[in-house]
DNA sequence: TTGAAAGCGGTACCAC
DNA sequence: GTGGTACCGCTTTCAA
């Protein structure tokens, strides 16, 4: 038998007899063989693709949930035999060089790019690939057609935040942002203060960049005379913090402090009092990148497919939980 | 000029004069050109390694840590032009059955395991492969050569801990330990318990594998009448959730209740009181893990070298800090 | 329906 | 020191 026929018979292509090939498979099952993805790769390019998550402490608690969306991926990859796979890098530059010499090597199909920053030098490096890719969590840019944006719409969430606070009675709320250049985190900032605004209510933005540093926030922004009635966080971590410096410093959480975190997680359940929190879908956002990466990559092969550019992931309602109340009248 | 020329001068091997070499270097610099990972594969074989990593849920907070592995592991390995490639999978049979299929399709040179449990089905089917690999954090078993270990010495961190807590003078000690199979939670607690019981103190291991079930164990254990006066988790966020219920029930820490985080991350210093903690030097096991795949990549290559088996990274000296003082004399 | 053969992009051996 | 060439393992076109 020769190695076209069975070539055809592994990849399920018409023009071999069925005995042959169950025969093949068989032969192949029991050897345990499978075609070399090397040898594959030369000829029809890589089948891989690759998300470079860069590791600075700006990513902060969302360095976690970067596993959890790449399972959610792989599970609708995997269907499509594709993988996916996780490197990282210790700057956003790094991240940049490494997808650069990645796609110059040939070694993967595309990338997958999460959290990013203004100015981020990703895009550029992507941009002069050009290299298909999926952006996910920021709202779709003017990008090439090999690319697609998988958008989580917190900017919702964060006003519905904005408008619930408004509604309890809170007229000054204050908002511990995440990192400095973090898109995300200033989109929410600016959807929450928008909401707020709206009902004549105070918003101030703190940076909180970091736990020790938000920390250090939540402290001054207490101890000053009038201080908020609520603060909203970009993550869970940050959040617990917040609840922390209160307790010490006898601010009573919900009464005379509202607290909401910006990123729901399993830990806003066990605090006391429990967190409300924003919903943060990791699965359907893992889900939708899969997809899009399928189409990206798809698109890239064959010919260009009408495909949105970019899937909107609801973050959902807010999760109302211990933590907010009617503020203190004093 | 030959194919042959430009391969050899851009590999570094001699037989090529020095302007020719320097030519080819610029040239293919100026190109941004870089050699198929492909092409190269399919000659010399595959130059990366994986680490798969089991997501679920069991592995605890420690999921947050395997990235800080990874990075670290990679500092080393890049200069060495191998890289390290992290998959997740939801079960260890997943896993198992993952690395057996891209060894088969020669996608990968090598595995780290980490999280190992009792009873691993990915140590069998890495046995029958046989792929090199690098077992983390667990005392080496009798393995292959094709293996090294990088073990954790955390049972003398735990022996530590015991002697501590006696030295405080505590004469009740319960340990949350983390998830069931897990290799290292269970030897953690055997060492915890043989210093403290050569000191004739009580000693109590209770399952508190996960949030929810670690929350609900040291409710019941602070409820009974005579309750441990000191309590050691596996892990930083089983500690915060201690402190949280012992808050509710009006249990003081640290006098009526010392609490021990098995591992110390940025949170533990940021609770109230602040976390004594068992250090967790995920960055020396990274460089570790990079010398030791470095190691049996390439005496799998090339002849069999007579590396040590296993380094072990010494966990340290235990991180005191507020949440443990002498008991309570009541 | 099957077999033979040409690449894919490098590396390494061989003469020159 | 340099150029020609076989080969790594698979896919695919073309003839039989």
């Amino acid at each position: 038998m020769s190695t076209a026929v069975v070539s055809y018979a592994l990849n399920g292509r018409r023009g071999v007899a069925e005995v042959t090939r169950e025969r093949v498979l068989r032969v192949a099952d029991e050897l345990g063989w499978r075609p070399a993805t090397a040898a594959r790769s030369l000829r029809a390019g890589p089948g891989a693709a690759a998300l470079v998550a860069v590791h600075d402490g700006a990513a902060g608690s969302r360095a976690a949930s970067t596993l959890d969306l790449v399972t959610a991926a792989a599970e609708v990859l995997d269907e499509a035999g594709v993988t996916l796979a996780v490197h990282t890098a210790s700057s956003v530059e790094q991240a940049a060089h490494l997808m650069r010499q990645w796609w110059a090597e040939r070694r993967y199909a595309g990338f997958v790019v999460t959290g990013l920053r203004s100015d981020d030098a990703r895009l550029a490096a992507l941009r002069h690939l050009p290299a298909p890719a999926v952006m996910v969590g920021d709202p779709a840019l003017p990008a090439p057609p090999a690319w697609r944006s998988v958008v989580l719409d917190d900017a919702t969430a964060f006003a519905q935040v904005g408008e619930f606070l408004a509604d309890l009675g809170h007229r000054r709320v204050a908002m511990l942002t995440g990192a400095e250049g973090l898109l995300s985190t200033r989109r929410r900032a600016t959807a929450l203060g928008g909401a707020l605004n709206k009902s004549g209510i105070d918003f101030e933005a703190v940076s909180g960049d970091g736990v020790d540093r938000a920390a250090a926030a939540v402290g001054s922004l207490l101890s000053s005379g009038s201080h908020p009635t609520a603060v909203v966080t970009d993550d869970d971590v940050t959040a617990g913090v917040v609840l922390d410096v209160a307790r010490r410093l006898n601010v009573n959480v919900p009464w005379q402090l509202s607290v909401v975190a910006g990123t729901d997680a399993a830990a806003c359940r066990l605090t006391t009092p429990s967190l409300t929190a924003v919903p943060y879908p990791v699965e359907r956002l893992g889900n939708a990148v899969g997809h899009a990466l399928l189409g990206v990559l798809r698109a890239d092969g064959t010919k260009r497919e009408k495909a949105p550019p970019s899937t909107t992931v609801a973050a959902g309602g807010l999760v109302v939980r211990g933590s907010t109340a009617p503020p203190d009248p004093r």
